[in-house]
DNA sequence: CTGTATCCCATCCGATACTG
DNA sequence: CAGTATCGGATGGGATACAG
């Protein structure tokens, strides 16, 4: 009966970069700038914004060390620990049907492209914008 | 090193109603009409959106029995079958921790909009959007 | 080094109406 | 029953510039 819950998994987790910097928390305490280096890809802004939201919901903790350059440091709560494994799963699956979810993507994409009998290859897209990103 | 492809999860499951839709698909086939009323909340359009959504990564198949009313199934592939398990272990912790997280957001909010010396408590917020919704 | 402020476009998603 | 079409508001999130 938890179905109706399941949707407030997401609500904290549900940002681009939420689960990647979580998981790279768990391992051991980062700084800022190691994490703008290691997530790769995310900029300033968002990785202060979802330190902020980790931070907010208890499950990161921002620590400053007052040295001469200001030190900032981030660790995983307790409660985050708790969801390491599952992520960890979660991700390892991801990995081992990359190749496969691609491929169905590519393979549902063509079938819908190569159906209709009178509409051009260049279908303008009426609003049906992907729910996931392409490619 | 797996780190970098993390956000590759969340892309897959980076819905509003992704997890829960395939929590549920994953217990059991549904119909259309049946998904609309045990998820509750969901809209027409972002039932529809989403399923297709699941259904062009692999992760469901759409059955329609060309009964005198159209009846169509939506069903769990396998490989979304191996979520499972992680999917509920992730929803599992999301409802321990649903108080320690409210308290944690409360707790925040209050320090933030305690501290400043000079603002007034109607802080417009500049753009910072909330990474998590509200409440 | 560690952020914050703005501008701004892309996407999400709900409300509503129409269809086979 | 099982969708699709459109409009429109709310966020997400990148680029860039500025600040303690």
């Amino acid at each position: 009966m938890p179905e109706g819950n399941a949707a407030a998994v997401l609500d904290r987790v549900g940002g681009k970069w939420s689960v990647t910097i979580l998981l790279i928390v768990c391992q051991e305490p980062h700084r800022f700038t190691e994490l703008e280096h290691v997530v790769e890809g995310i900029s300033r802004r968002m990785l202060a914004l979802t330190l902020r939201a980790l931070e907010r919901d208890g499950l990161i903790t921002r620590t400053v060390h007052p040295s001469i350059p200001v030190r900032v440091e981030y660790s995983a709560t307790a409660i985050a620990l708790e969801l390491r494994e599952s992520l960890r799963t979660l991700a390892d699956w991801a990995l081992r049907h990359r190749a496969a979810i691609a491929e169905a993507r590519t393979a549902y994409d063509d079938r819908a492209t190569a159906r209709p009998d009178r509409e051009s290859a260049t279908a303008p897209g009426p609003d049906g914008r992907r729910i996931t990103s392409a490619s």
